[in-house]
DNA sequence: GCATTTTAATTAGCCGGCTAACTATTTTTG
DNA sequence: CAAAAATAGTTAGCCGGCTAATTAAAATGC
């Protein structure tokens, strides 16, 4: 859903004229927003494309990156579903792909009956391994020339925002659930 | 495709561990791009879910805001999918359902009966109305806490980011053309 | 002036996010 | 100990990105 890149951005022009009528609006703070999206969404094209060329996509490939630090290269769908931060709807179409492509292999629990151990395979650490030094050579590529006073202030700034972030989603999650509660 | 949130992010000592394996690995540079995406995503997902509220996602909040900018606020869907950057079939099936929303009408154009007219109506216009302080308030409530510095500061840093991507998607795009050439 | 190429818009299907509903199993509660 | 609630994983369908194929119309080339 994020895939587009806003080719045609509001330029100050523009913003000034709607000013006159939205006294909320703060041109520089627009302008910032828009410019996080923009940069965000071409780095991450960029990023998507490497990825696609192995036949990943970043999910897999995080997924992939859990199986190959767990103990005895397992895990549960559930336990990768709470680490990845997505369904386990989700997860479970990711799997399913994967086992197709011969990446994980999939067994039940001795334990639980409802439950699968996921495992990866020979095939997915040959993916990982083809894959990762192209992983790292991208992320040099595109933060590389990047001084480290520039890196630090970098993340400043990303802390500074996820805080705002994190603040408003709370502040929205406690009115959401005090409606619950009515 | 982005939304999942990636809760469990590698830490630096997992990190040192594949430096070993992998020369191309600099941790600063790693940390700072799974940094990125993951303060974008969190930023992203609290945007998107004040759009939800309004029956909105961002792709129609632009389209409208396109058509509000435009003479008689009427555009061609091939002109707006150059504006948003997305594919005509993209823009065929938001605009489907922003007219059955009423917030887009669409009439044959008389000048080429392949091409489609797109006019905000009445109702569409409402919707931008209604939603436009709220859009520049979560903006406010996101970035707001910047000063005028770091916001110049972070304006420079996403510069670098944005010319580092560009470097290196021109350089692969060449390299695809010139494969494509034989 | 006609054949070929390009363009405009749409639909189908894939992918990966989501929610909701489902089945089966485990855990909790009274 | 049985009923109720919660959990694990899956499937269906929606949404919005994509590519590919399609139909119809306009532009280009010879």
């Amino acid at each position: 859903m994020d895939k587009f890149t806003f080719i045609d951005r509001p330029d100050n022009q523009r913003l000034q004229l709607m000013k006159k009528s939205y006294t909320e609006l703060n041109s520089d703070i627009v302008r910032l927003f828009i410019d996080f999206q923009w940069t965000y969404r071409n780095m991450q094209k960029a990023y998507d494309d490497v990825l696609d060329k192995n036949g990943l996509s970043e999910s897999r490939f995080i997924i992939l990156m859990f199986l190959y630090h767990a103990p005895n290269q397992t895990m549960l769908p559930s336990v990768i579903s709470e680490k990845l931060g997505a369904t386990r709807a989700t997860v479970s179409k990711l799997l399913k792909a994967m086992e197709i492509k011969g990446w994980v292999s999939k067994s039940s629990s001795t334990t639980d009956k409802r439950s699968l151990s996921i495992q990866l395979t020979e095939n997915g650490n040959q993916v990982l391994e083809k894959f990762l030094p192209e992983n790292f050579n991208i992320a040099n590529v595109l933060f590389g020339s990047l001084t480290s006073e520039e890196m630090e202030q970098l993340f400043y700034l990303l802390k500074k925002i996820q805080d705002n972030t994190q603040k408003y989603t709370h502040k929205n999650g406690e009115i959401k659930d005090a409606n619950k509660k009515d």
